[in-house]
DNA sequence: TCTTAAATTTAGACAAGGCTAAAAATAAAA
DNA sequence: TTTTATTTTTAGCCTTGTCTAAATTTAAGA
C-alpha cells in the first residue's frame, strides 16, 4: 500500500517518462510536483527502497514494472472518477480534475471494479485520455496533434493535451468537444496558425491551440 | 479546512455526545478512535484552539456549534456515499462502511450537492441512519429498539444500531432489512430473548439482536 | 480524612513529508 | 583542461499525528 504522497510521485514520474525518453531528472519531478529538488531526492530514495523505481545518484530515476503498474492504476482510478463526475453527476469537463485528484487515492479494488462496470467500461476519460486496464496497460491509439495536419486535411477531435480550465472553456465557446469534426481550411507556416472549420463555423486558431488538440484522421 | 485526522476526531466526539449526555471523556474518545488517551489530549487541545470544541482539563470536551456542524457534515458525506455504493454500485450494505470512511474526506461542496441530487435527495443511509442536511441538522425520528417492544406489538425495521458485517449478514439470512415488518410473538423476561415473526417465518432471537434493531411503530 | 486506584495530562521521541542552506557532482564555457 | 554554472544531494530543522513512560488530578475506599 502506498501513501497519498507516494502515489502522486509515481503518477508524476509515469507521466514524465511517457513524455521524454530516458531517466527522469530530479528537477523535472520537482517542477511538476511543485516541490523542492531536495524533497524529491528524499522521496525518490524511499521509493527506490520500495522497489517501485530505480534510482542512480545524479543520474535520475525510472519506474520498475511494479512502479509503472502502480502508477497506471492510480491514473486508471483518476480517469474513471472523471468519467463518473461528468457522465453521472453532470459536472463540466473543466471542473473534474481537482476532485478526481482526491478520489483517485481511495483504496478499494472492488470499488473501482464496480465503478468501471457502472460507467459501462469506458475506454477514455472526458478529456480523451485512455483509461488503463486493471493490469496497467493502455491500448495505443494513433492520434496526432491538430498542428501536424496540413491544409485540406480533417479529422475528429479525440482529446486534449493540456486540460486546464481556460483552454477547455475556450473549446466550449467554439463548440469543440470530444468527437467534433475539424477541417483545416488554411495554415500559415510562419506562425503555425490555422483557419479551421467546426460545424458551420470557420475561424482562426493560434498554433498554441492547435498543439493542444488531438485529432484522429482516417 | 480540517485534516483527515481532525475530521475523524470531530465525528467520533459527535457520536459520543449523542449517546451519553454531558462532556465527553478523554478515555471514551481514545476508546472509539482506537488510540491512546495522551494522543487524544493533544488533538483535543488543538481542536479547542480551533474553536470547534470546548475543553476543560480533566473534565472532558464538548463540541461548539461550529464543531457540531463540521462533524455533521462529515457524517452527511459518509452516509450519502454509502447510499451511492449500495443503490448505484450494488454493494451489499455490510460492505460499504470502510469505503465511505475514505470517501467522506473528499473535500468539495459541489460534489456532495450533486451526489445528493443524483441519489434523489435520500433521507436515510442503507443502515437506516438519517442523513444530516447541508446545515448539519437531522430531523428527529421516533424509533425505538426492538427490545423495547412487548409481546403482540409489531413495527417496521427502520435501522440498525451496530452495523458490523456479522450482524448485517445475520439479518440477511433472516430476511430482515430496512422496511421489513416484525411482530413480537413472545418475550422472555429472564434474558430478554424473543420469538418474532418475519414474513412467514417465526424464530427465536437473543436480547442482543433485539437491542440492535430500530423499529418504528404506529 | 487518609490512602489507593483510575483517569488524564505532560514530557520526550519517532516517522512521514517538506523546507532552507550548504556541499558535492556533473555539465558547459573559456 | 581549467574555470564557472547548473543540477543534485546532504545536513539540519519543522509540522502533524502518534506512542511510551512518568507525573498529576480526581475519584473511591477504608
Ligand atoms: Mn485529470
Ligand atoms: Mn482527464
Ligand atoms: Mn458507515
Ligand atoms: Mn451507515
Amino acid at each position: 500500500m502506498f501513501s497519498l504522497a507516494e502515489e502522486n510521485y509515481l503518477k508524476a514520474i509515469y507521466h514524465l517518462e511517457s513524455k521524454h525518453k530516458g531517466a527522469v531528472s530530479t528537477n523535472a519531478i520537482a517542477e511538476v510536483m511543485d516541490t523542492k529538488p531536495s524533497s524529491v531526492t528524499d522521496m525518490v530514495q524511499k521509493l527506490a527502497d520500495k522497489k517501485v523505481l530505480s534510482y542512480v545518484k545524479y543520474k535520475g530515476t525510472s519506474l520498475t514494472d511494479e512502479g509503472r503498474k502502480t502508477a497506471a492504476n492510480v491514473i486508471r482510478k483518476h480517469r474513471l472518477w472523471e468519467v463518473f463526475l461528468v457522465d453521472k453527476l453532470k459536472f463540466h469537463w473543466d471542473e473534474v480534475h481537482d476532485i478526481a485528484e482526491q478520489l483517485e487515492h481511495v483504496h478499494s479494488e472492488e470499488l473501482i471494479a464496480r465503478l468501471d462496470k457502472f460507467l459501462g467500461f469506458p475506454d477514455f476519460d472526458p478529456h480523451g485520455d485512455p483509461i488503463p486496464d486493471k493490469n496497467g496497460n493502455v491500448k495505443p491509439t494513433e492520434k496526432k496533434l491538430l498542428s501536424e495536419l496540413n491544409k485540406k486535411q480533417h479529422g475528429v477531435c479525440v482529446g486534449v493535451k493540456e486540460s486546464n480550465s481556460d483552454f477547455l472553456q475556450y473549446l466550449d465557446k467554439k463548440n469543440i468537444t470530444i468527437g467534433t469534426k475539424i477541417s483545416v481550411l488554411g495554415k500559415e507556416f510562419f506562425d503555425g496558425s490555422m483557419v479551421i472549420q467546426v460545424g458551420r463555423d470557420q475561424f482562426f486558431i493560434s498554433k498554441k491551440i492547435a498543439e493542444n488538440l488531438y485529432i484522429q484522421t482516417n
